[in-house]
DNA sequence: CTTGCGGTTGACGTAGCGTCAGCTTCTAGC
DNA sequence: GCTAGAAGCTGACGCTACGTCAACCGCAAG
């Protein structure tokens, strides 16, 4: 029977010999022999084992993996379906990440949405925001007047951190939402708390658990805010709307 | 002017002690100032640019381009665009492995398509096969009997290594197809070369030019190869028809 | 004085090899 | 018989972005 040398079967098979000595360090694929000098020497079983290992590798799949299907520990057929719809996740997660990219893009050349720091201006006296009326229809005269006497008492370095803590609030939630967390989960509902502590110094009092949750319907039903979250991370908005709804049911009704 | 500890900055920004002091050790985000026993205190401007950080490292740009970024060496939307470019690349290797992966799954489970090996058990004297017909009227009488008579000649043990000879080259193009080597490339024409030896010795005889490239159309033509081919990787009997054509002109020709 | 909390600095592990550096073994040529 | 060169070998580090110990230190409470 034949044997072939390193150099030889990994001009045949298009790896480095390199990968081979790999391959036997953590035995996926040992030499039928090694002779004299450590020589390693394989026969026709492991070429075709290495054919195997490297149709697997095509697909993705990872080299623990490989070993556990070819010693008989794994089902091909199943471990290639956990595989697919590990495949499918990655996908998506890629296909969101590049819609934020690009929408990132397109915010930092141009016409970028309303900014985060535009909303309290609303609140801000003496500016004229056209977002004012909305919110005085929206949460009443008390509360808009409230929150325009919380900001004019907060200190200039106070105020000049607002936007500052709107982005960090807003990093974090995108985080979630991109890890996969559900708008109601733990981590998601513990950054909600503290975006309602922020919402309640701005607005110098408490929100109602129904001014709350239609701070939170605004974000998805006003275009402008919307863009706002969207940008941040696609579909943010509704998941914000969503924890802050669930955030609002569970500690203010 | 206030300053953070690293437990506090964690929580603010939700990410975990080590982070930072990791970030601290490459010289992306240094403390403002360090105290007692190397504690670690941030200030403003270090919240600032960690919230810069947070919000880049979410579009998935690796820690070195963020620092060159903040640093003024990079250009942001530059820096993005060449980003999105590659999540673009990212994402159709993806697809391109989900539709492989889906495609091995099928294979395995049922219906899989002819086998490499039976295409030359059509050259193999003493089986009718329904591609010998095919084979005689594409290439005559004198190839495929000559076909027959080489496969005769040889020993069992090489008979049976052909499979895996295919299996190989298969391998090894599908390979550099999803690297994104074109059909023309050195490495792509080097495999070609494998291949029309092979042949040459299934046949008995060295193909023309003509009979060479007339094999590689039969791949996308006739849909039992095609799906053969396919099932390996997507779009592989045209890369390699493509490749075949393009070898048989340089050399053959 | 001990315990505990909150911080610190190493150092290893992760996946899959690429890339030296330094040693051995075999062959060809003089 | 001696040597240069080719081809193999075995460590060991590097890459990414940290997680996860281990071991140690300073300070306040009991």
């Amino acid at each position: 029977m034949r044997t072939w040398t390193t150099a030889e079967v990994s001009k045949m098979a298009g790896i480095s010999p390199r990968t081979l000595r790999h391959y036997d360090a953590i035995g996926l694929l040992e030499p039928a022999a090694t002779g004299h000098g450590g020589m390693r020497h394989y026969g026709h079983r492991e070429l075709l084992r290495l054919q195997q290992i490297l149709l697997l590798r095509r697909l993705g799949l990872a080299l623990e993996t490989i070993g556990d299907i070819l010693d008989g520990g794994l089902d091909t057929v199943a471990a290639l379906r956990r595989h697919a719809e590990q495949l499918e996740g990655e996908r998506e997660r890629l296909d969101r990440l590049a819609a934020t990219v690009d929408d990132t893009i397109r915010q930092l050349e141009g016409g970028q949405p309303m900014a985060p720091e535009t909303w309290f201006e609303g609140l801000d006296a003496g500016r004229q925001s056209e977002y004012e009326a909305e919110a005085r229809r929206r949460w009443g005269d008390a509360v808009v007047d409230a929150g325009e006497r919380a900001v004019k008492q907060m200190s200039p370095a106070e105020r000049a951190r607002i936007p500052a803590r709107f982005e960090e609030i807003h990093q974090r939630l995108a985080a979630r939402m991109e890890a996969g967390d559900g708008s109601g989960d733990d981590a998601v509902q513990a950054i909600v708390a503290d975006h309602y502590r922020f919402m309640e110094r701005l607005w110098g009092t408490a929100p109602t658990a129904e001014a709350y949750k239609g701070l939170g319907s605004l974000y998805t039903d006003d275009p402008a805010f919307t863009a706002t979250y969207d940008a941040v991370a696609h579909g943010l908005a509704a998941y914000l709307r969503d924890a802050m709804h669930a955030w609002a049911d569970r500690h203010l009704a």
